[in-house]
DNA sequence: TATGACTTGACACTGATTGTGTCAAGTAGT
DNA sequence: ACTACTTGACACAATCAGTGTCAAGTCATA
């Protein structure tokens, strides 16, 4: 709900990154942890700006991502020094972004635009969203946490906005 | 987590009220609505500017209101105009704040200041509290529930901050 | 009923927040 | 080595949120 201006390419289009070296993850704010060592599963990123469509399960560095999510990079910056997203980084502290990360920053746009929350705000729906998942776990009271899911506009297969999709 | 302006005493200190003639409550998008037909059981606006700590349970004038609160009375109107409370009316349309009224804008200045919301974000807050008192009901979640309270900065006992107090 | 105190709604103002633009310096990959 | 990209830091503009102010209306008391 804020301003959102024209944006402009600001540097360009790096289209591959081969053989990046990965560095540890410092900490998740953001969604679902997924396991406690998570080396990434794929090593390249990819995107280049004929075909943005076809994202195929990768790492993009920030020029990518941001040009995914039409967001500005010194936004995804930003989120990152907040603690919203921690997107991994190579030895060159290169930021890459999984596809996990794009879901959650997805999911910050969305808290942004659709439900006018400012960035504390987007920080208390992600934590809300995380212990909504944990709830999950047991099985037990889906009915309501589903009701919780769509009012928080999230997909009610949880595994479209926090991981291991499929 | 906004500034905090040094606040004039605006008009001043009508001291009590009685015998007001009571209009509906439009709506509540605040807490957790007590009976469908609910006229209020007080009739009467208290407090004066020696006894704040007293608050007995009545109805109070936005002056009031705001001075129990700490709050401006513009404060007070805006939250109202945005759907955050609805305190009852006078035939003369004066504004009556109830207790309930009075623990939802205490819950809303903890959304603001200790978490950090914007008014949207306060909103969204409201309604999740809102869901989780009604979640509570069958009697089942309480574990993930009440660690849900806590998070939000709510007394585990949820009267202190909806209604019906002891 | 007349008077003074208070409230109402509307508008303007001020500081904080948030996204964006720009810069020099450093890194990645051909 | 060279080019393209990223990094962090700062500045800028638009919006948000609380407050001040005003004329008009309402309330309680004399």
């Amino acid at each position: 709900m804020q301003q959102r201006r024209r944006q402009k390419p600001e540097t360009a289009t790096r289209t591959e990154i081969n053989r990046v070296v990965i560095r540890t993850r410092p900490e998740q704010t953001g969604l679902a942890k997924k396991s406690p060592s998570e080396p990434p599963a794929a090593q390249n990123a990819q995107g280049n700006g004929q075909n943005i469509g076809d994202e195929l399960q990768g790492v993009y560095i920030i020029s990518v991502a941001a040009r995914i999510l039409a967001m500005h990079p010194q936004t995804l910056r930003k989120y990152e020094r907040l603690g919203l997203v921690s997107p991994f980084r190579t030895i060159g502290m290169l930021r890459l972004y999984s596809e996990e990360d794009i879901q959650t920053l997805r999911l910050i746009r969305h808290f942004e635009e659709n439900l006018g929350l400012n960035l504390a705000g987007v920080e208390f729906a992600l934590t809300l969203v995380n212990r909504l998942i944990e709830m999950r776990q047991p099985g037990q009271v889906d009915e309501e946490i589903k009701d919780m899911f769509r009012w928080l506009g999230l997909p009610l297969d949880r595994d479209a906005v926090s991981e291991e999709r499929g």
